[in-house]
DNA sequence: AAAATCCTCAACCGCGTACAG
DNA sequence: ACTGTACGCGGTTGAGGATTT
């Protein structure tokens, strides 16, 4: 006996939203909140199953989602964690703000396979595709880099920056947060990042490849660097964030609330003149501008005036 | 210009997991 | 402990646009 469907499916409507759909379902979210999915559909009268609610949902109207392809930064981040958490899309979501795992997978299967590929390198184990013994052969290490016709990609730029590190000191497996003596590891690093297989590492402990170059926070070992927090400078979002009252004890932002179950949040986003930071009737609640460029602004828009 | 092929990505499917009763 | 339900995740598909022949 099979798996009891999410749904009735019959007369549920399948394929792509139409504008009226999209505009039904963000119109009841920004007046409910997001409540049980299985239910979400009869109440704001979609002909759809709740699984394809909430797919639409996160994966396109959400209103934090940045659009468009992936800057070099956020790729490079991607291929980095990819080689420590392999292909748990969601996870490696969740450090590309506004990015979903559907977008990173497809991004994944359609760009960055083909390019690490043509770098010769195994998109599954993120090592060399050419059978080099590093451990039994040390001398065969070596590679023969004028031969390695590289595409000049973000890689290799950042190899190129790791490589001129390398002559004067040691270098950090950036994303492994490894120290590795400059010898003869050079076929480690050539690619652009490291190979080596360790253990898990947890989020914050991730380093960016770019921290090369700028020295980390000694308070703090999640530190992407200044480039890029420049990268994410939301373009379609202002943020307004009080951090007096969002930070961790590590020092994370912990509190933008946008999707928590109280809404407070979506009653800013709902709100006539978002809240400002320095709003005289300051609240505990998340301090959040909310989105005044909205993603589909083209056919149809809920910008609100 | 038309047909064939390739490519992208939104959406679907099914499984695993969490959780409530 | 067991069962049923709902959600989230990752793999896969296929429509439609882009490119090539």
């Amino acid at each position: 006996m099979g798996r009891k469907p999410c749904c009735d499916k019959v007369g549920l409507k399948k394929g792509p939203w139409s504008a009226e759909e999209d505009q039904k379902l963000i119109n009841f979210i920004l007046t409910n909140g997001q409540c049980s999915w299985r239910a979400l559909p009869k109440l704001a009268g979609l002909l759809r199953c709740g699984k394809s609610c909430r797919l639409r949902w996160t994966n396109y109207l959400r209103p934090d989602l940045k659009r468009g392809l992936l800057s070099e930064y956020e790729e490079q981040m991607v291929i980095d964690l990819h080689a420590q958490l392999g292909n748990r899309w969601s996870k490696i979501a969740s450090h590309l703000f506004g990015r979903t795992d559907n977008e990173i997978k497809n991004h994944w299967n359609t760009h960055v396979k083909k390019k690490l590929k043509k770098m010769g390198i195994d998109p599954l184990t993120h090592k060399p595709l050419s059978t080099i013994n590093i451990t039994s052969e040390p001398q065969e290490q070596k590679i023969d880099k004028s031969s390695m016709e590289l595409p000049e990609t973000s890689l290799n730029s950042t190899i190129t920056e790791a490589k001129e590190e390398e002559k004067s000191m040691k270098i950090t497996c950036p994303l492994l947060n490894q120290t590795m003596e400059t010898t003869t590891t050079t076929t480690i690093n050539i690619n652009g990042f490291c190979t080596k297989e360790v253990s898990l590492i947890e989020p914050h402990e991730i380093l960016v490849t770019s921290t090369i170059n700028s020295a980390p926070s000694p308070t703090s070992s999640s530190c992407y660097s200044s480039k890029l927090i420049e990268e994410f400078e939301f373009h379609d979002l202002e943020w307004l964030i009080d951090y007096n009252t969002s930070s961790d004890d590590n020092g994370n932002i912990n509190n933008l609330g946008l999707w928590d179950d109280d809404f407070d949040a979506w009653g800013n986003l709902l709100s006539d003149r978002p809240k400002l930071a320095n709003d005289s009737d300051s609240f505990s609640s998340p301090q959040i501008q909310c989105p005044t460029r909205l993603p589909f602004d083209q056919e149809y828009s809920w910008i609100y005036t």
